[in-house]
Parts: C-alpha cells; sequence; structure tokens
DNA sequence: ACTATTTCCTGGATGC
DNA sequence: TGCATCCAGGAAATAG
C-alpha cells in the first residue's frame, strides 16, 4: 500500500530510470483502464514527450513532460493500493492486470500494473501540479500544528484527510501515533500544543526512516526496478495486533476508525 | 460547513 | 478439495 515513503522510493527510482528518456507510445489497456483524464488526452500528453523530471507529490508520482514543441505537462499516475510502475525490457514477461505501457525512446517500457485498479492516471496541464495538502516533510511545525485547530475528528482520520497532509497513509498514521504516545481517536482539537509538536517530529522521523529502508512491502509494492522495501520490519504497531509492545509488552490493539484499522498501545498512548 | 459512511476492486486468507 | 465469505484500504461519492 503505497504511501509517502513508498511513492518517494518510485519516484527516485524512476526518475533515476527514465530522466530524459522520450515516450515514442503509449498503449492504455482495455475499456475500464483506471483513466481520470481520457485517453485521448493522455495520448495527446505522452506521446514525443520527453520526461524532464520525476517527482512526488503527496502519494503520486508526477512526470514533467516536455513536448517537441516546448509545451509542458505533467502525466500524474496515483498507485493506489496495489499499483506499479516498472520499468523493463520489452520482452519481458506482461504481468496480468497491466493497464498501460509506455515504449521508450531508450527501447525500454515503462508498465503500470494495478491488480485492485485503485490507481489512477491523469493528466495536468497547469504546469506546475501541486496536491491537495501539505508535504509533511516541508511543512514547518506551526502550520502543522494549525491544520489540526479546532478539528472534532479523530487525530487518526485527519491525518489521513489528504486535504492537510498529503502523503500519511494507514500505516505511517499508526506508527507516528504510537511514536507520540497518542490514541488514533483522540479527538485531533483535543491535543496540546507539545503533542502536535511531538506528533510532527514523530511523523517526520518515520516517514524519512522508511524512505531510507525504501518503504515498506506488506503485499505487492515494488519500486520501479521490481525490489521490495525493508521497513516493515520496523513497524512497531501496523499489523502487530495481539502481540506484545516493543516498549512495556502490553498487546497491542486493533480498532475500526473512519473504516480503517488502527493499531495502538493501550498502555503506551494516551 | 463538517464529519461519517459507503463504494469501488481483486487476491489472498480463512472456515466449513 | 472446493466453494463461500471476509478482509485489505485511498479517495470519491453519498449520507447525515
Amino acid at each position: 500500500m503505497p504511501e509517502l515513503p513508498e511513492v518517494e522510493t518510485v519516484a527516485r527510482g524512476l526518475a533515476k530510470l527514465v530522466t530524459g528518456d522520450v515516450i515514442e507510445s503509449i498503449w492504455l489497456g482495455g475499456k475500464k483502464e483506471p483513466l481520470k483524464s481520457p485517453a485521448k488526452v493522455i495520448a495527446r500528453a505522452l506521446e514525443n514527450a520527453r520526461v524532464h523530471r520525476v517527482r512526488r507529490v503527496g502519494k503520486q508520482i508526477v512526470f514533467d513532460l516536455l513536448d517537441p514543441a516546448g509545451g509542458r505537462s505533467q502525466w500524474v499516475v496515483h498507485l493506489g493500493m496495489t499499483g506499479q510502475m516498472l520499468v523493463c525490457p520489452p520482452d519481458r514477461e506482461l504481468k496480468k492486470h497491466t493497464h498501460a505501457i509506455a515504449k521508450l525512446a531508450s527501447g525500454r517500457e515503462l508498465r503500470f500494473v494495478d491488480p485492485r485498479r485503485f490507481g489512477r492516471l491523469s493528466i495536468a496541464m497547469n504546469g506546475d501540479f501541486t496536491g491537495t495538502g501539505l508535504e509533511p516533510l516541508e511543512v514547518d511545525r506551526e502550520t502543522f500544528i494549525r491544520l489540526f485547530r479546532g478539528r472534532q475528528t479523530p487525530i487518526k482520520s485527519a491525518l489521513l484527510n489528504q486535504k492537510l497532509l498529503g502523503g500519511v497513509g494507514n500505516i505511517y498514521a499508526d506508527e507516528a501515533l504510537f511514536r507520540a504516545g497518542i490514541r488514533p481517536r483522540r479527538r485531533a482539537a483535543s491535543l496540546t500544543r507539545e503533542q502536535l509538536k511531538k506528533l510532527n517530529s514523530s511523523l517526520r522521523k518515520v516517514l524519512n526512516e522508511a524512505i531510507c529502508l525504501g518503504g515498506s512491502s506488506i503485499s505487492d509494492y515494488v519500486d520501479a526496478a521490481g525490489e521490495r522495501g525493508f521497513f516493515q520490519m520496523r513497524h512497531r504497531v501496523y499489523g502487530r495486533a495481539g502481540e506484545a509492545c516493543v516498549v512495556c509488552k502490553a498487546p497491542i490493539k486493533r480498532v475500526v476508525i473512519a473504516g480503517r484499522s488502527s493499531h495502538y498501545c493501550p498502555r503506551c498512548q494516551k
């Protein structure tokens, strides 16, 4: 499940592999491709475009493109739950659920594979694609604190809200809350300044650590070269319901908040 | 204006 | 072994 660290890893890998390359043609799967922009718009933007830059915005991968006439556009890819962007030789076996194939001038292919089809492809023409939320690794402390002021929703839900912060998903929300000692059900508005400060630094720390380890590979997450990440070994609460807390040995609890499983230590988190 | 719930989608795990 | 059921979850849509 690609969240900020996984998407960052994929984007960095793609940047290394395809920056400067030219997309010669694009194939988009059957009728039910996961497109947000019409297939025609996507094809027009991608064909003959040079990849100027690859970056991450929130949970999205953004390819900044330059067409032969110098026109700019962005190919925006959201990996959803199970999406993969793979760069491979053209004779590599075609994975089931391949929804898009871009043929590159270098002879390789860039493939979008997504079994569960929550991923989305779209084109942005505004020249400067920005996400809906603030970047958790860039936002300053006071802005971070202000984001949650007055919100009656559980802090866990607020962290998952992409309009506030972009890129935080279920795993890193749980892990950051554990490290900050805050229960996921606490109303955002009920947290003290000190707690929000701690949450901000815990979130930064956990995201940066995860990026260093190439993200968390829970099910089918791999980077652009097909490599798995290692941060799943550092999870302290996520996916550990019933197991002993690494700090106090109390059994980790699992509850459902906003339809998402949430994991926490009943002793360490208040 | 906010917050909560439902829906989309498939593969893997579980249970009888 | 086989079949049905449940579960995972990002974000848009819908409901309250």
